[in-house]
DNA sequence: AGGCACTCGTGCACACGTTCACAAAGCCAG
DNA sequence: CTGGCTTTGTGAACGTGTGCACGAGTGCCT
């Protein structure tokens, strides 16, 4: 569209906070707020004024010196860097315990995801209605992702299908990928994978309780020293 | 228990590495296979075989030269190092669409991690029975937390509840949070906190689409290039 | 109009993470 | 016992991310 911009990349670190400073945004919009600096941004967001920043200055200059960032216009700047000006229908593989979750989960169409169709292989699932949406054959793959122009896919079967899962959804034509199964994806460099693992976030949590329990115990809780932290 | 050792801190990314690791060498000794070398084990975790190496290093010398590393030892020695040689029993604070499909979740404990509770504001969720746990008023929390010993809680509530459900969860002695809310939560420092935002991911998605068809299309799938990514 | 208070944008130094490259160490064959 | 092959463990170079500090704009008040 504009003639020149757009060849910036922008660091992951960032692309991962963008999302954050964007519901915040949102939230303060609706609250009547249309100012923000980015001390009152960072503070909302746990993380540093300065990072703020520097994250924002990737989008280009669109804060004002003195005054800070005019709330609508940067939700509409983030909006566009993101790619959330359109809907990304996605389509969901598993209508499981996690699946039907997912799909009675309105928060997704809301924010630009609506789901576009749930797929399983067994046929006692497909027929049934979940969150609006009929759970209809993983064979009809294709053909969804086709009509509905899906550019995501959601893997939510057990680890051992997961790999069929996404295969199926590279060869359907999906080039994104949320894997909630605790399987390490193979897929064609092109497509982008990003993977949700519940297990390894308990362990993670584990190590630092372990850690604790095993260094001296300074534990003092110290009650109020209040830290937000993403 | 050992005299010395154990003063090691063991960086961010190898932690959430090691998790990984551990899950793929339980597969291999489930396989049978006995002895595996840090490129084995690199290609199956999807990364590079000098990461793995180093990750390990971090643990102690336990590999052999010239051989590789013998699973059922190094399975043992990440689990003690993760703390994962106890079970770690969980609270979990929201019985609604995520909060059904993590209790009727078998995987949770089986990987040391037991649903001690699952509790909800709402007395019509009060009483009914998911995955084998009755769900709990959340007034009863402090006596779960204190009389099975949970460090861990799950905020599985709406954002608008997710600060009071991890004030409640701080104050009845949990110390690890993993929050599913679209909130940053405000915790003292000494508690751990981790997030778990599906918005978050599906908009990071949506960057690398939006780039994608920013750029030129030089998007030519190249269908065979294979590559593993976590 | 001038000065002042405020806040952005960014250069710079430092910390952290990744990858390469290679010596040291172990195994095995002859 | 020696030589050759394999694979670890790690120093060093490089890349990415973070946070400070401060110059440069901007708005407001007098
Ligand atoms: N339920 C949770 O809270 C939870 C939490 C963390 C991770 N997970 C992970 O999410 C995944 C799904 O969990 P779940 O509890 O929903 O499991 P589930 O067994 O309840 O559901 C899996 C669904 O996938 C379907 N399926 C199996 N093979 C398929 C295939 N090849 N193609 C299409 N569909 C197929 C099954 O018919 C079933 O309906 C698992 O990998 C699990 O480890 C789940
Ligand atoms: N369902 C999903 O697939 C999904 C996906 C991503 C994120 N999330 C997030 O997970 C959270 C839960 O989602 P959900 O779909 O289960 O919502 P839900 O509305 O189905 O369930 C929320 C439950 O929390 C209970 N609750 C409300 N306030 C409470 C309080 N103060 N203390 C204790 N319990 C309280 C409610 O009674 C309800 O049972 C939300 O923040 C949502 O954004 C859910």
């Amino acid at each position: 569209m504009a003639p020149d911009r757009n060849r910036r990349r922008i660091p992951d670190a960032t692309v991962s906070r963008l999302p954050v400073y964007l519901r915040i945004l949102g939230e303060q919009a609706d609250e009547g707020v249309e100012s923000i600096s980015s001390e009152g941004l960072a503070e909302l967001a746990g993380v540093n004024a300065a990072k703020v920043r520097k994250d924002l200055s990737y989008l280009g200059s669109y804060g004002t010196r003195g005054v800070g960032y005019e709330v609508a216009y940067l939700v509409y700047q983030i909006r566009r860097e993101l790619g959330l000006t359109h809907d990304w229908p996605v389509v969901i593989v598993g209508a499981g315990n996690l699946g039907q979750a997912l799909a009675g989960y309105g928060g997704f169409g809301e924010r630009g995801f609506p789901v576009a169709g749930i797929v399983d292989i067994d046929d006692a699932k497909v027929g049934t209605v979940l969150g609006g949406t009929r759970v209809r054959h993983i064979d009809e793959l294709p053909q969804i992702v086709a009509t509905r122009r899906v550019n995501i896919g959601v893997v939510a079967t057990p680890g051992a299908a997961a790999q069929d899962a996404a295969d199926r959804l590279v060869k359907a034509g999906v080039t994104s990928i949320l894997n909630f199964a605790p399987v390490v994806l193979s897929v064609p460099r092109a497509i982008e994978v990003r993977k949700v693992d519940l297990a390894v976030e308990l362990q993670i949590l584990s190590y630092h309780e372990q850690r604790r329990a095993g260094g001296a115990i300074h534990a003092v809780q110290n009650g109020n020293g209040r830290s937000a932290s993403a």
